[in-house]
DNA sequence: GAGCAATCTTGTCATTGGCAAGATTGCTCC
DNA sequence: GGAGCAATCTTGCCAATGACAAGATTGCTC
Protein backbone atom coordinates (compact mmCIF):
# COMPACT_ATOMS: atom_id res chain seq x y z
CA UNK A 1 0.00 0.00 0.00
CA UNK A 2 1.98 3.27 1.46
CA UNK A 3 5.70 1.70 0.17
CA UNK A 4 8.01 4.36 1.28
CA UNK A 5 10.61 3.95 -1.57
CA UNK A 6 13.65 6.15 -2.01
CA UNK A 7 13.75 9.87 -2.78
CA UNK A 8 10.69 11.17 -4.80
CA UNK A 9 7.75 8.88 -3.21
CA UNK A 10 6.79 7.78 -6.09
CA UNK A 11 3.69 6.87 -4.39
CA UNK A 12 2.58 10.02 -2.40
CA UNK A 13 -0.61 10.96 -3.59
CA UNK A 14 -2.43 7.72 -3.08
CA UNK A 15 -0.32 7.24 0.39
CA UNK A 16 -1.25 10.66 1.64
CA UNK A 17 -4.73 9.89 0.92
CA UNK A 18 -4.86 6.54 2.63
CA UNK A 19 -3.05 8.84 5.48
CA UNK A 20 -5.96 11.07 5.43
CA UNK A 21 -8.59 8.16 6.10
CA UNK A 22 -6.51 6.58 8.94
CA UNK A 23 -6.05 9.64 10.32
CA UNK A 24 -9.75 10.74 10.23
CA UNK A 25 -10.90 7.86 10.96
CA UNK A 26 -9.16 7.96 14.29
CA UNK A 27 -9.25 11.33 15.32
CA UNK A 28 -12.19 12.67 13.22
CA UNK A 29 -12.07 15.46 10.34
CA UNK A 30 -11.36 18.46 12.82
CA UNK A 31 -8.06 17.21 14.11
CA UNK A 32 -6.70 16.82 10.43
CA UNK A 33 -3.44 18.05 10.04
CA UNK A 34 -1.68 18.28 6.33
CA UNK A 35 1.95 18.03 8.24
CA UNK A 36 1.03 15.18 10.58
CA UNK A 37 0.05 13.31 7.17
CA UNK A 38 3.08 14.50 5.98
CA UNK A 39 5.10 12.96 8.53
CA UNK A 40 3.17 9.68 8.26
CA UNK A 41 4.07 9.36 4.58
CA UNK A 42 7.85 10.08 5.55
CA UNK A 43 8.00 13.20 3.35
CA UNK A 44 8.50 16.97 4.43
CA UNK A 45 5.85 19.67 5.49
CA UNK A 46 5.25 20.93 2.34
CA UNK A 47 5.12 18.05 -0.42
CA UNK A 48 1.66 17.18 0.18
CA UNK A 49 1.03 21.20 -1.43
CA UNK A 50 2.70 19.65 -4.96
CA UNK A 51 -0.04 17.22 -5.26
CA UNK A 52 -3.43 18.43 -3.68
CA UNK A 53 -2.47 22.44 -3.75
CA UNK A 54 -3.67 23.18 -0.41
CA UNK A 55 -6.13 21.11 2.34
CA UNK A 56 -9.23 21.52 0.41
CA UNK A 57 -7.58 20.19 -2.58
CA UNK A 58 -6.63 17.20 -0.68
CA UNK A 59 -10.13 16.60 0.62
CA UNK A 60 -11.36 17.15 -2.34
CA UNK A 61 -9.51 14.50 -4.12
CA UNK A 62 -10.69 12.15 -0.76
CA UNK A 63 -14.71 12.98 -1.49
CA UNK A 64 -14.67 12.05 -5.32
CA UNK A 65 -12.88 8.79 -4.48
CA UNK A 66 -15.68 8.62 -1.71
CA UNK A 67 -18.08 8.92 -4.33
CA UNK A 68 -16.22 6.26 -6.60
CA UNK A 69 -16.30 4.00 -3.54
CA UNK A 70 -20.07 4.47 -3.22
CA UNK A 71 -20.45 3.97 -6.59
CA UNK A 72 -18.82 0.53 -6.37
CA UNK A 73 -20.37 -0.79 -3.21
CA UNK A 74 -23.94 0.08 -4.98
CA UNK A 75 -23.13 -1.54 -7.66
CA UNK A 76 -21.85 -4.39 -6.23
CA UNK A 77 -24.95 -4.55 -4.24
CA UNK A 78 -27.22 -5.59 -6.98
CA UNK A 79 -30.61 -4.59 -8.11
CA UNK A 80 -32.32 -5.09 -4.59
CA UNK A 81 -33.39 -2.11 -3.37
CA UNK A 82 -33.33 -2.55 0.26
CA UNK A 83 -29.95 -4.17 -0.17
CA UNK A 84 -28.45 -1.32 -2.10
CA UNK A 85 -29.77 0.80 1.61
CA UNK A 86 -27.57 -1.94 3.02
CA UNK A 87 -24.57 -1.15 1.15
CA UNK A 88 -25.05 2.34 1.63
CA UNK A 89 -25.11 2.09 5.56
CA UNK A 90 -22.03 -0.44 5.18
CA UNK A 91 -20.38 2.06 2.89
CA UNK A 92 -20.30 4.86 5.27
CA UNK A 93 -19.42 2.60 8.23
CA UNK A 94 -16.12 0.95 6.44
CA UNK A 95 -14.90 3.97 4.89
CA UNK A 96 -16.26 6.51 7.66
CA UNK A 97 -13.52 9.08 6.60
CA UNK A 98 -14.61 9.32 3.23
CA UNK A 99 -18.57 9.17 3.85
CA UNK A 100 -17.79 12.30 6.63
CA UNK A 101 -15.84 14.08 4.11
CA UNK A 102 -18.59 13.65 1.04
CA UNK A 103 -21.27 15.70 2.96
CA UNK A 104 -19.34 18.19 4.31
CA UNK A 105 -19.10 20.03 1.10
CA UNK A 106 -17.52 23.64 3.68
CA UNK A 107 -14.34 21.10 3.26
CA UNK A 108 -13.55 21.32 0.20
CA UNK A 109 -14.40 22.56 -3.49
CA UNK A 110 -17.50 21.50 -4.66
CA UNK A 111 -17.60 22.47 -8.04
CA UNK A 112 -14.45 20.39 -9.08
CA UNK A 113 -15.09 19.18 -12.22
CA UNK A 114 -13.94 15.17 -11.50
CA UNK A 115 -16.11 15.41 -7.57
CA UNK A 116 -19.21 16.54 -9.74
CA UNK A 117 -18.70 13.61 -12.20
CA UNK A 118 -18.04 10.80 -9.79
CA UNK A 119 -21.44 12.15 -6.89
CA UNK A 120 -23.23 12.22 -10.26
CA UNK A 121 -22.81 8.41 -10.85
CA UNK A 122 -22.91 7.36 -7.55
CA UNK A 123 -26.31 9.78 -7.30
CA UNK A 124 -27.90 7.95 -10.83
CA UNK A 125 -27.06 4.52 -9.02
CA UNK A 126 -29.43 5.15 -6.14
CA UNK A 127 -32.13 7.08 -8.10
CA UNK A 128 -32.03 3.91 -10.25
CA UNK A 129 -32.55 1.28 -8.18
CA UNK A 130 -35.25 3.26 -6.18
CA UNK A 131 -36.75 3.45 -9.86
CA UNK A 132 -36.89 -0.39 -10.23
CA UNK A 133 -38.44 -1.01 -7.36
CA UNK A 134 -41.51 1.67 -6.82
CA UNK A 135 -43.89 2.47 -9.49
CA UNK A 136 -45.28 5.90 -8.70
CA UNK A 137 -43.59 8.91 -7.67
CA UNK A 138 -39.78 7.44 -8.06
CA UNK A 139 -38.92 11.12 -6.41
CA UNK A 140 -40.39 11.20 -3.08
CA UNK A 141 -39.54 7.03 -3.11
CA UNK A 142 -36.14 7.94 -3.55
CA UNK A 143 -35.93 10.75 -1.35
CA UNK A 144 -37.01 8.61 1.36
CA UNK A 145 -34.78 5.64 0.75
CA UNK A 146 -31.75 8.05 0.57
CA UNK A 147 -33.12 10.11 3.82
CA UNK A 148 -33.42 7.21 5.87
CA UNK A 149 -29.96 5.50 5.15
CA UNK A 150 -28.09 8.70 5.19
CA UNK A 151 -29.84 9.62 8.35
CA UNK A 152 -29.40 5.64 10.04
CA UNK A 153 -25.55 6.09 8.65
CA UNK A 154 -25.03 9.19 10.06
CA UNK A 155 -26.48 8.78 13.46
CA UNK A 156 -24.75 5.37 13.91
CA UNK A 157 -21.39 7.17 13.21
CA UNK A 158 -22.20 9.89 15.89
CA UNK A 159 -22.33 7.70 18.31
CA UNK A 160 -26.43 8.92 18.63
CA UNK A 161 -28.27 5.58 18.36
CA UNK A 162 -29.08 3.67 21.86
CA UNK A 163 -27.27 0.61 22.98
CA UNK A 164 -29.81 -1.58 22.01
CA UNK A 165 -29.78 -1.31 18.26
CA UNK A 166 -27.33 -3.56 18.84
CA UNK A 167 -23.50 -3.82 17.11
CA UNK A 168 -24.22 -4.69 13.79
CA UNK A 169 -25.16 -1.74 12.01
CA UNK A 170 -26.11 -3.20 8.68
CA UNK A 171 -28.18 -5.78 10.40
CA UNK A 172 -30.03 -2.74 11.93
CA UNK A 173 -30.00 -0.65 8.86
CA UNK A 174 -31.99 -4.10 7.30
CA UNK A 175 -34.73 -3.79 9.76
CA UNK A 176 -34.68 0.39 9.64
CA UNK A 177 -35.33 -0.01 5.76
CA UNK A 178 -38.02 -2.98 6.12
CA UNK A 179 -40.56 -0.35 7.40
CA UNK A 180 -39.96 2.26 4.41
CA UNK A 181 -40.37 -0.66 2.01
CA UNK A 182 -42.11 -3.42 3.25
CA UNK B 1 -29.16 40.56 21.97
CA UNK B 2 -24.88 41.33 22.09
CA UNK B 3 -25.07 44.06 23.96
CA UNK B 4 -21.41 45.24 24.11
CA UNK B 5 -21.46 47.49 27.26
CA UNK B 6 -18.87 48.81 29.22
CA UNK B 7 -15.63 46.72 30.34
CA UNK B 8 -16.73 43.51 32.07
CA UNK B 9 -18.73 42.96 29.03
CA UNK B 10 -21.61 41.79 31.34
CA UNK B 11 -22.83 39.52 29.14
CA UNK B 12 -19.57 37.31 27.29
CA UNK B 13 -20.80 33.74 27.42
CA UNK B 14 -23.96 34.31 25.70
CA UNK B 15 -22.88 36.54 22.98
CA UNK B 16 -19.97 34.43 22.36
CA UNK B 17 -22.51 31.53 21.46
CA UNK B 18 -24.42 33.34 19.55
CA UNK B 19 -21.35 34.30 17.50
CA UNK B 20 -20.20 31.33 17.15
CA UNK B 21 -23.44 30.05 15.77
CA UNK B 22 -23.48 33.24 13.62
CA UNK B 23 -19.73 32.27 12.39
CA UNK B 24 -20.76 28.76 11.68
CA UNK B 25 -23.49 28.94 9.72
CA UNK B 26 -21.93 31.71 7.35
CA UNK B 27 -18.36 29.91 7.13
CA UNK B 28 -19.06 26.44 8.30
CA UNK B 29 -18.08 24.80 11.44
CA UNK B 30 -14.45 23.77 10.25
CA UNK B 31 -13.62 27.41 10.22
CA UNK B 32 -14.59 28.24 13.62
CA UNK B 33 -11.84 30.53 15.35
CA UNK B 34 -12.18 31.60 19.06
CA UNK B 35 -10.31 34.74 18.09
CA UNK B 36 -12.24 35.63 15.81
CA UNK B 37 -15.03 35.23 17.95
CA UNK B 38 -13.60 37.30 20.51
CA UNK B 39 -13.26 39.73 17.93
CA UNK B 40 -16.53 39.95 17.04
CA UNK B 41 -17.41 40.32 20.43
CA UNK B 42 -15.33 43.05 21.03
CA UNK B 43 -12.87 41.46 24.08
CA UNK B 44 -9.30 40.18 23.73
CA UNK B 45 -8.34 36.83 22.29
CA UNK B 46 -8.00 34.81 25.73
CA UNK B 47 -11.70 36.20 27.13
CA UNK B 48 -13.16 33.08 25.98
CA UNK B 49 -11.13 30.60 28.04
CA UNK B 50 -12.52 31.96 30.91
CA UNK B 51 -16.10 31.29 30.00
CA UNK B 52 -15.53 27.70 28.34
CA UNK B 53 -11.85 26.74 29.03
CA UNK B 54 -11.44 25.89 25.65
CA UNK B 55 -12.81 25.00 22.09
CA UNK B 56 -14.29 21.59 22.93
CA UNK B 57 -15.67 23.46 25.94
CA UNK B 58 -17.53 26.08 24.13
CA UNK B 59 -18.96 23.51 21.40
CA UNK B 60 -19.95 21.55 24.34
CA UNK B 61 -22.41 24.56 25.39
CA UNK B 62 -23.59 25.31 22.01
CA UNK B 63 -24.51 21.49 21.43
CA UNK B 64 -26.43 21.25 24.97
CA UNK B 65 -27.91 24.76 24.02
CA UNK B 66 -28.94 22.81 20.84
CA UNK B 67 -30.34 20.25 22.15
CA UNK B 68 -32.71 22.17 24.53
CA UNK B 69 -33.49 24.25 21.39
CA UNK B 70 -34.82 21.05 19.60
CA UNK B 71 -37.02 19.62 22.66
CA UNK B 72 -38.26 23.26 23.07
CA UNK B 73 -39.02 22.67 19.33
CA UNK B 74 -40.27 18.87 19.30
CA UNK B 75 -42.76 20.28 22.37
CA UNK B 76 -44.12 23.16 20.25
CA UNK B 77 -45.15 20.75 16.97
CA UNK B 78 -47.26 18.75 20.12
CA UNK B 79 -48.95 15.08 19.55
CA UNK B 80 -48.88 14.87 15.60
CA UNK B 81 -46.08 12.43 14.98
CA UNK B 82 -45.55 14.06 11.59
CA UNK B 83 -45.30 17.58 12.92
CA UNK B 84 -42.73 16.30 15.32
CA UNK B 85 -40.82 15.40 12.54
CA UNK B 86 -41.39 18.56 10.16
CA UNK B 87 -40.21 20.53 13.65
CA UNK B 88 -37.34 18.40 13.61
CA UNK B 89 -35.98 19.35 10.14
CA UNK B 90 -37.39 22.92 10.73
CA UNK B 91 -35.01 22.99 14.11
CA UNK B 92 -32.01 21.81 11.75
CA UNK B 93 -32.44 24.40 9.26
CA UNK B 94 -33.41 27.55 11.37
CA UNK B 95 -30.81 26.37 14.50
CA UNK B 96 -27.64 24.92 10.92
CA UNK B 97 -25.01 25.50 13.60
CA UNK B 98 -26.13 23.86 16.45
CA UNK B 99 -27.36 21.01 14.80
CA UNK B 100 -24.24 19.93 12.98
CA UNK B 101 -22.47 20.28 16.29
CA UNK B 102 -24.71 18.45 18.01
CA UNK B 103 -24.03 15.50 16.27
CA UNK B 104 -20.38 15.78 15.52
CA UNK B 105 -19.11 14.43 19.17
CA UNK B 106 -15.64 14.75 18.36
CA UNK B 107 -15.82 18.44 18.61
CA UNK B 108 -17.24 18.62 22.12
CA UNK B 109 -17.33 17.05 25.25
CA UNK B 110 -19.79 14.26 24.83
CA UNK B 111 -19.65 13.47 28.59
CA UNK B 112 -20.28 16.78 30.05
CA UNK B 113 -23.32 15.98 31.96
CA UNK B 114 -25.27 19.26 31.36
CA UNK B 115 -24.82 17.95 27.43
CA UNK B 116 -25.68 14.72 28.32
CA UNK B 117 -29.23 15.33 30.56
CA UNK B 118 -30.47 17.85 27.98
CA UNK B 119 -29.87 15.16 25.16
CA UNK B 120 -31.81 12.72 27.02
CA UNK B 121 -34.49 15.23 27.18
CA UNK B 122 -34.71 15.76 23.60
CA UNK B 123 -34.28 11.75 22.76
CA UNK B 124 -37.20 10.88 25.31
CA UNK B 125 -39.45 13.36 23.33
CA UNK B 126 -38.72 11.79 20.28
CA UNK B 127 -39.31 8.29 21.67
CA UNK B 128 -42.45 9.55 23.28
CA UNK B 129 -43.89 10.86 20.31
CA UNK B 130 -43.64 7.75 18.14
CA UNK B 131 -44.66 5.39 20.87
CA UNK B 132 -48.03 7.52 21.25
CA UNK B 133 -48.62 6.86 17.27
CA UNK B 134 -47.69 3.29 16.39
CA UNK B 135 -48.53 0.17 18.37
CA UNK B 136 -45.96 -2.77 17.23
CA UNK B 137 -42.32 -2.68 18.47
CA UNK B 138 -41.74 1.20 18.72
CA UNK B 139 -38.11 0.76 18.93
CA UNK B 140 -37.78 0.07 15.45
CA UNK B 141 -40.60 2.59 14.56
CA UNK B 142 -38.59 5.38 16.88
CA UNK B 143 -35.83 4.67 14.73
CA UNK B 144 -37.03 4.53 11.38
CA UNK B 145 -38.66 8.31 11.97
CA UNK B 146 -35.89 9.35 13.69
CA UNK B 147 -33.17 8.11 10.78
CA UNK B 148 -36.01 9.81 7.90
CA UNK B 149 -35.89 12.73 9.34
CA UNK B 150 -32.18 13.19 10.10
CA UNK B 151 -31.14 11.86 7.16
CA UNK B 152 -33.58 14.52 5.31
CA UNK B 153 -32.43 17.34 7.59
CA UNK B 154 -28.31 16.68 6.69
CA UNK B 155 -28.85 16.17 3.31
CA UNK B 156 -30.84 19.34 3.13
CA UNK B 157 -28.12 21.03 4.85
CA UNK B 158 -25.07 19.53 2.77
CA UNK B 159 -26.71 20.50 -0.27
CA UNK B 160 -27.00 17.60 -1.67
CA UNK B 161 -30.51 17.37 -2.61
CA UNK B 162 -31.54 18.07 -6.00
CA UNK B 163 -33.25 21.20 -7.38
CA UNK B 164 -36.80 19.88 -7.86
CA UNK B 165 -37.41 19.00 -4.46
CA UNK B 166 -38.15 22.71 -3.98
CA UNK B 167 -37.39 25.59 -1.58
CA UNK B 168 -38.99 24.77 1.33
CA UNK B 169 -37.50 22.19 3.42
CA UNK B 170 -40.69 21.52 5.69
CA UNK B 171 -43.22 21.02 2.86
CA UNK B 172 -41.05 18.64 1.46
CA UNK B 173 -39.79 16.86 4.92
CA UNK B 174 -43.78 16.13 5.18
CA UNK B 175 -44.08 14.20 1.91
CA UNK B 176 -41.21 11.89 2.75
CA UNK B 177 -42.65 11.58 6.33
CA UNK B 178 -45.85 10.89 4.63
CA UNK B 179 -44.19 7.41 2.83
CA UNK B 180 -43.18 6.28 6.10
CA UNK B 181 -46.41 6.82 8.01
CA UNK B 182 -49.16 7.10 5.36
C1' DG C 1 24.46 12.97 -21.81
C1' DA C 2 22.13 17.61 -21.89
C1' DG C 3 17.90 19.83 -21.02
C1' DC C 4 13.69 19.98 -18.74
C1' DA C 5 9.69 19.17 -16.07
C1' DA C 6 8.01 16.90 -12.07
C1' DT C 7 8.74 16.11 -7.40
C1' DC C 8 10.37 17.10 -2.96
C1' DT C 9 12.95 20.13 0.71
C1' DT C 10 14.16 24.05 3.43
C1' DG C 11 12.94 28.42 5.11
C1' DT C 12 9.66 31.82 6.33
C1' DC C 13 5.28 34.26 7.79
C1' DA C 14 0.59 35.11 9.62
C1' DT C 15 -2.88 32.88 12.27
C1' DT C 16 -4.52 29.98 15.77
C1' DG C 17 -5.26 27.56 20.43
C1' DG C 18 -3.69 27.44 24.85
C1' DC C 19 -1.29 28.88 29.01
C1' DA C 20 0.66 32.19 32.58
C1' DA C 21 0.78 36.41 34.94
C1' DG C 22 -1.17 40.65 35.86
C1' DA C 23 -4.82 44.46 35.68
C1' DT C 24 -9.63 45.92 36.32
C1' DT C 25 -14.19 45.55 38.00
C1' DG C 26 -18.03 44.53 40.94
C1' DC C 27 -19.65 42.17 45.05
C1' DT C 28 -19.59 41.25 50.10
C1' DC C 29 -19.08 42.12 54.65
C1' DC C 30 -17.56 44.89 58.38
C1' DG D 1 -18.26 54.01 53.12
C1' DG D 2 -14.32 51.30 52.31
C1' DA D 3 -11.25 47.11 52.59
C1' DG D 4 -10.86 42.62 50.87
C1' DC D 5 -11.79 39.27 47.54
C1' DA D 6 -13.35 36.66 43.69
C1' DA D 7 -14.78 36.97 39.03
C1' DT D 8 -13.73 38.80 34.74
C1' DC D 9 -10.81 40.45 31.26
C1' DT D 10 -6.01 41.83 29.18
C1' DT D 11 -1.32 41.42 27.72
C1' DG D 12 2.39 38.51 26.56
C1' DC D 13 4.14 34.37 25.15
C1' DC D 14 4.85 29.59 22.90
C1' DA D 15 4.22 25.57 19.84
C1' DA D 16 1.66 23.99 15.89
C1' DT D 17 -0.49 24.74 11.56
C1' DG D 18 -1.50 26.19 6.56
C1' DA D 19 0.33 28.50 2.92
C1' DC D 20 3.80 30.40 0.07
C1' DA D 21 8.56 31.16 -2.10
C1' DA D 22 12.89 29.61 -3.59
C1' DG D 23 15.99 26.11 -4.30
C1' DA D 24 17.62 21.10 -4.62
C1' DT D 25 17.03 16.40 -6.42
C1' DT D 26 15.28 13.03 -9.46
C1' DG D 27 13.70 10.83 -13.60
C1' DC D 28 12.10 11.38 -18.33
C1' DT D 29 12.93 12.82 -23.22
C1' DC D 30 15.40 13.67 -27.14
Amino acid sequence: MTSTRSYHHGDLRRALLAAAADAMAESGPAALSLRDLARRAGVSHAAPAHHFGDKAGLLTALATQGFELLGEALRAAGDDLRESGVAYVGFAVRHRAHFEVMFRPDLYRADDPDLVAARERAGELLRSGVARHTGREPDVDSLAAWSIVHGFATLWLAGALPARVGPDPEAAARTVIGRLFP
